[in-house]
DNA sequence: ATGGTTGTAACACAA
């Protein structure tokens, strides 16, 4: 199984980019985050002319996840534990090919200092949470998504000026590395040592061609099924296109 | 560096 995670900036503004992009690297899942689309302006009928069913759960203008595979997808749910409906649609899940697959979109947080960090935070915890109701580290699974948060100092263009900042607080590494162990591993880290490989940079600035970026979109997989992942790498080939999202693909293959 | 750019939508806000 070929997996990706990819937060999309707007599907109608990436349509082309995304399904270009579908059809050069044929995943066989793909995790989607800030869609920024009602439901019924999901491109459903696009994805399914490319082979692949859709689970969305989106809003109006913020936020809005999905999840479209080419495999069958059954137990489809919407929301943290703690929530039906939610009014910011930040999770959804699936299993597929015996593997529970989270498409998570982690609040951004604004700021250390705002009230929205502390959400974040929460997020974070509630999320460990859901997992600890829905599945189990023995069990084959993986959070897929934006969680807007660099793990170390080779996830980050400039750590001693990035330390304590939004995306590199001591609170927001606690709060990943709580999530963690709940038993999950970062598949990209398990395939690559090396720093300055990103999967976000900026739109301003010039921050991709100075590769001023952040490794913040993570696929976090349970160990039964990272001990079958053989390829972890982030595709930066989408990020060069006209009207790219601010962020690039996370593609992971499974024997 | 409190700037800079993008998307949605509305002349601001989130990222």
């Amino acid at each position: 199984m070929k997996l990706a995670t990819w937060n999309v900036n707007s599907i109608r503004a990436r349509y082309a980019v995304l399904f270009a992009w579908l059809a050069r690297v044929e995943p066989d899942v793909l995790c989607m985050q800030e869609t920024k689309v009602v439901d019924d302006d999901f491109p459903t009928d696009e994805f399914l002319r490319m082979g692949y069913a859709v689970a969305m759960a989106g809003q109006k203008t913020y936020n809005g996840v999905a999840i479209a595979s080419r495999l069958p997808m059954s137990d489809v749910r919407v929301g943290l534990h703690d929530e039906t409906d939610p009014k910011d649609k930040r999770l959804i899940r699936a299993k597929i090919d015996g593997v529970v697959v989270y498409s998570a979109y982690v609040p951004n947080g604004k700021s250390v200092a705002s009230p929205s960090f502390r959400e974040k935070l929460r997020f974070f915890t509630r999320l460990r949470e859901t997992l600890e109701r829905e599945t189990s580290p023995d069990a084959p699974a993986v959070v897929c998504g934006d969680f807007n948060v660099a793990p170390d100092d080779r996830d980050v263009y400039d750590p001693d000026a990035l330390r304590g900042h939004l995306h590199f607080s001591d609170a927001e590494h606690a709060a990943l590395a709580d999530l963690k162990r709940f038993g999950l591993v970062d598949l990209f880290r398990e395939k690559h040592d090396e720093g300055g490989l990103y999967s976000w940079w900026d739109y301003r600035g010039g921050g991709f061609h100075r590769n001023l970026g952040l490794r913040i979109d993570l696929l976090l997989a349970t160990r039964p099924l990272a001990a079958r992942c053989s390829i972890a790498e982030i595709d930066v080939e989408p990020r060069h296109a006209d009207k790219p999202s601010d962020h690039t693909p996370v593609v992971a293959t499974f024997d």
